[in-house]
DNA sequence: CGTTAATGACTGACCGGACAGTCAGTAAGT
DNA sequence: ACTTACTGACTGTCCGGTCAGTCATTAACG
């Protein structure tokens, strides 16, 4: 393939540009507001070269959803496989990086959209619960099995504490994304991670041997 | 007023009913989805009734917003208010009311619409954010505080803890609402909540004094 | 009573604008 | 000359909103 060519740079380079697009657009807009004109606009392109890419508006959705999954993901679980220390601290990381991560606009529309339009589409759904929503949880809940084997946790339910444990960082994305425009003092991000660690860490940690 | 004319009987419950009908729809197919004769449809009426009633689309998602609040934040304001007991029952006991009225499709579809419909009614969003989460955090908080002055918690940010004491229970409800439809073993809710009683009351328990 | 007029809740055909998707044409590159 | 990435005017459809008309009920009148 000919990629010196700037026209043919072009063409590889094209569905990228439309999908960033699409995300800011779908981000700001939700699904069924956004005309293909305003993608076609925000990638500088005009409405018919989308379908050259895409088949249709539903098809770029599903494209930018599976697109995106992978690279943050493979980030999240490159960072916990490089991390050492107690299961606590790797708990730390996991949840400094996660929310990192969701504080990113660009990053959190993602699942924003999935939740909202989960209804109308199921497929996406199940495939986003599948290779995301659960990876995710996965990793939480072997870092929880294995405090646990180690004597550093009380035993509990691994699957349900990972949820718990990562239900206060989603809903803090949530809370930026729904009412951050309108709030006038943004939640201290930072503070309250720092308590959801500690109230999280005492409330799983063992009980100290007498 | 004559409410025993069957005509005039109509007149009245017309409302309800199609904000009913309303709130059905929108929950299954979100508000850009839904047509008018849907909502009609639902409702047993013809398009032109809806417009009798209400000035347009957006005019009966706002009025479904502002009546479905009062009643269930009520309902959890009179239940907290009779409740007696150490502060971490009556957490026990909040936490059990929300998650069972957020277990009604029908009750947790409108904060739903609210958190996905927030961008383009932002009018809307901050009427719920100050009427409906304000009041509800505020009442956690107040709790929260109330252990804390008796010796009962340790000292922590009552807003923040608030946060992280709710953040679980509506990440479940929006985990069903999402992927309800979709999965084959429902989340096991009550195990979760006692499970997030259990760690947050051991996380934010005072330390036993000597 | 029986007849007629008035009321008003409700209907559904219709209008106009918006928008997803198409395709004949353009022009850049080789 | 030929390929090909790209364009944008055009089409068909869909849907929010309108409004002239229907019909059951009620009120007025003889």
């Amino acid at each position: 393939m000919d990629t010196t060519n700037p026209r043919r740079r072009r063409k590889q380079a094209r569905p990228a540009e439309l999908l960033a697009a699409a995300l800011d657009t779908f981000r700001d807009k939700g699904f069924a507001t956004t005309r293909m004109e305003d993608i076609a606009a925000r990638a500088g392109v005009s409405k018919g070269t989308i379908y050259l890419y895409y088949p249709s508006k539903q098809a770029v959705f599903e494209a930018l959803v599976r697109e995106s999954i992978l690279p943050n993901l493979a980030r999240l679980e490159a960072i916990q496989a490089a991390a050492s220390g107690s299961c606590a601290d790797r708990l730390r990381l996991f949840v400094r990086s996660l929310a990192e991560a969701t504080a990113d606009a660009r990053i959190f529309a993602i699942p924003k959209l999935v939740l909202t339009e989960a209804g109308n589409f199921p497929e996406l759904a199940r495939f986003y619960r599948q290779e995301v929503v659960a990876r995710g949880l996965a990793m939480v809940a072997g870092l929880l099995e294995e405090g646990m084997r180690r004597g550093e946790f009380r035993q509990v339910d691994a699957g349900l504490a990972a949820r718990l444990f990562i239900g206060p960082v989603m809903l803090a994305a949530l809370w930026r994304s729904t009412f951050g425009a309108i709030e006038e003092t943004p939640l201290p991000s930072g503070a309250m991670l720092d308590l959801h660690l500690d109230l999280f860490l005492r409330g799983i940690a063992a009980e100290a041997q007498p």
